[in-house]
RNA sequence: CGGGGCGUAGCGCAGCCUGGUAGCGCAUCUGGUUUGGGACCAGAGGGUCAGGUGUUCGAAUCACCUCGCCCCGACCA
């Protein structure tokens, strides 16, 4: 290509609304611009990197068996009724009519499709197990799209959709696309992590995060310095150390106006894992919908707020009001879980707590020496905590906890029956009997992947593109416009081309400084510079970008940038 | 959804407080000089000042409304 008629229109001062380098940096290097919020054209140095991550994503998922379809992107309503999500996606679902009133949706994501298309063709277990995947455009209409490509509400996705006879058979798949991952990413030149996960609103039994290590990432992730543990906070887990604390005769004490955890320890000279607080929270959707519910954890410890929702089946929680709170006997401040009239659950490390101190549910009043054995029997014990920094490992004895941010890339998910069982996905096992079956879902961002790399790899002059990422392997940069130059550089252009190098010929009129910061500004990996200087000395350069340079003689440029290329490769 | 900020040429910004015919840098076009790290000189093109309503002799500027964009938060008695 050459750069005078190619569309790539680098600026020389950040966008003032891009926050994130890699945002910043597709903007200036020409790579993307935006239409509207979290929407963006591809510019043709854009799409050229989509396109190498595309085609790493299908090499390896076709080489483990799955094939590639075309889903649509437009979706009935129909479909999402019956799985019943189209009442529980939320508004990130975007609906609208047709000419004839019919009810549709842009796709957030296929599982409904695919049920659909499996359901109609699935008859025997001899097709099983089958993996079915694409790489298209998704749209959720995301509350707070940011970060340009990191989350955008029209986005890439590889999503891939396995089904099976039988658990052992997902299992075996789901094991399968964890290892294709793995090779996915570090083929990309990533330094990721695979972590535990929540399964969110997709729903199933099992999932697996991949999150590339970056301080801009949303998400946090909490990992055992020790062994290979890592989860996300949403769903981690670890020991914490636990003072044990002596038994006491349960006794009322007066707090006048002493409400809050420090204050209370404080005013009673005791730790504030001494402390049990109670939390009174507003159910939304599932069994306990519009219920009252109580969250019982150590003073010093945070709820989690997912693993309460997900402990209740329920989509959210919001904290209760205080009319709430009067309703099952608590009084703001002075919460505890005696004769409270709402279901109550305990964290975990509350099991054999003794000792506590807990709110009495009067007024300026809380309990010493409460027990959770001797005074709250029927208690529920399930995980509520926030993991902490330097928390234990649960999985080995001798790592803790340390956290990291991430930028989600990938989700593995064993979904089991959940949307086959809706959407009739049946077919004849090997007893002739009608079954139903087992489904895994797999999804990888393949655009947030392009801002996932740059945030990984880039200098204060521009990204720098691994080889296998990058719109071109290697740019020609022709200095001056002498006619010796400009038709050794179109040799040397002509030789690679030839041997098929993704070769940009800088041939602008512009000045050599020009010319350096684009191309070190779009990354590309390698850099040829002609110029009359070198060709008199028969030394023509060859840069790397963010490595070492080397002349070599004119004649053989193109042979030596090959070897270079295939020896990087 | 709540809070904060911002919309003036393709990009980055000034002008607004104190109303009086819209400016700077970069980019673009023409001519010339220059050519191994974002050149220089001369000239030119490009704006319904986000949109609407109002106040006023007169509005980018003041008031109100709408739209768009960015940031922070959306949980701890």
């Amino acid at each position: 290509m050459r750069y005078s008629k190619f569309l790539a229109p680098t600026l020389r001062d950040d966008p003032a609304d891009a926050e994130v380098i890699s945002h910043k940096l597709l903007l200036r290097a020409g790579f993307i611009r935006r239409v509207t919020s979290g929407v963006y054209d591809y510019l043709p140095m854009g799409l050229r990197v989509l396109r190498k991550i595309e085609n790493i994503i299908r090499e390896e998922m076709n080489r483990t068996g799955a094939q590639e379809l075309l889903l649509p992107m437009v979706q009935p309503a129909e479909l999402w009724q019956q799985s019943g999500r189209w009442d529980k996606y939320g508004s990130e679902l975007l609906r609208f009519k047709d000419r004839h009133a019919h009810e549709s949706c842009l796709g957030p994501t296929h599982e409904e499709v695919i049920c659909d298309l499996v359901k109609r063709e699935l008859r025997s277990y001899k097709q099983l197990p089958m993996n079915l995947y694409q790489i298209q455009s998704k749209f959720r209409d995301e509350v707070r799209p940011r970060f340009g490509l990191m989350r955008g509400r029209e986005f890439v996705m590889k999503d891939a959709y396995s089904f099976h006879a039988d658990e052992d058979s997902l299992q075996e798949e789901y094991q399968t696309m964890f290892k294709t991952y793995q090779r996915i990413f570090t083929r990309l030149g990533l330094k990721f992590r695979p972590v535990e996960a929540d399964t969110g609103s997709i729903g199933g039994s099992q999932s697996h995060e991949f999150h590339v290590l970056a301080e801009s990432g949303e998400d946090l992730i909490a990992y055992c310095t020790h062994c290979d543990y890592a989860a996300n906070v949403e769903k981690a887990v670890a020991k914490r150390n636990i003072t044990a604390f002596v038994d006491a005769p349960l006794q009322h004490i007066d707090t006048p106006n002493v409400t809050a955890v420090e204050d209370v320890a404080k005013f009673l000279g005791v730790a504030k894992e001494q402390l049990m607080k109670t939390l009174v929270y507003q159910v939304v959707g599932g069994q306990y919908d519009g219920q009252v519910v109580a969250a019982c954890l150590r003073g010093d410890d945070e709820l989690q707020a997912i693993k309460l929702v997900r402990a209740l089946g329920a989509d959210e929680v919001m904290l209760a009001a205080d009319t709430d709170l009067e309703a099952v006997g608590a009084i703001k401040g002075f919460v505890g879980p005696q004769n409270l009239g709402c279901k109550i659950l305990l964290d975990e490390s509350l099991d054999d707590a003794m000792g506590m101190v807990v709110g009495s549910n009067m007024l300026n009043q809380h309990d010493t020496g409460f027990s959770v054995l001797r005074d709250l029997p029927e208690a529920v014990f399930v995980d509520l905590r926030a993991v902490r920094l330097n928390d234990g490992c649960k999985h080995c004895d001798d790592g803790h906890i340390e956290h990291a941010r991430g930028i989600e890339v990938g989700q593995v998910f064993a979904l089991g029956q959940q949307y086959t069982k809706p959407l009739d996905v049946l077919f004849q096992d090997a007893n002739g009997k009608r079954a139903i079956a087992t489904m895994g879902c797999y999804g990888i961002g393949v655009s947030r992947l392009i801002a996932a790399v740059i945030e990984q790899c880039n200098d204060e002059l521009g990204i720098i593109w691994p080889l296998a990422l990058a719109p071109f392997q290697v740019s020609i940069i022709t200095m001056g416009k002498s006619e010796t130059s400009l038709k050794a550089s179109e040799t040397i252009y002509q030789g690679l081309l030839d041997a098929g190098v993704e070769v940009l010929w800088d041939e602008r009129k512009e000045r050599p400084g020009v010319k350096f910061k684009d191309a070190e500004l779009m990354g590309i990996p390698y850099h040829i510079v002609v110029g009359d200087r070198g060709l008199d000395a028969d030394a023509i350069e060859i840069r790397q970008r963010a490595g070492n340079k080397q002349e070599v003689p004119m004649a053989d440029v193109v042979k030596s940038m090959l070897a270079i290329l295939s020896q990087a490769n």
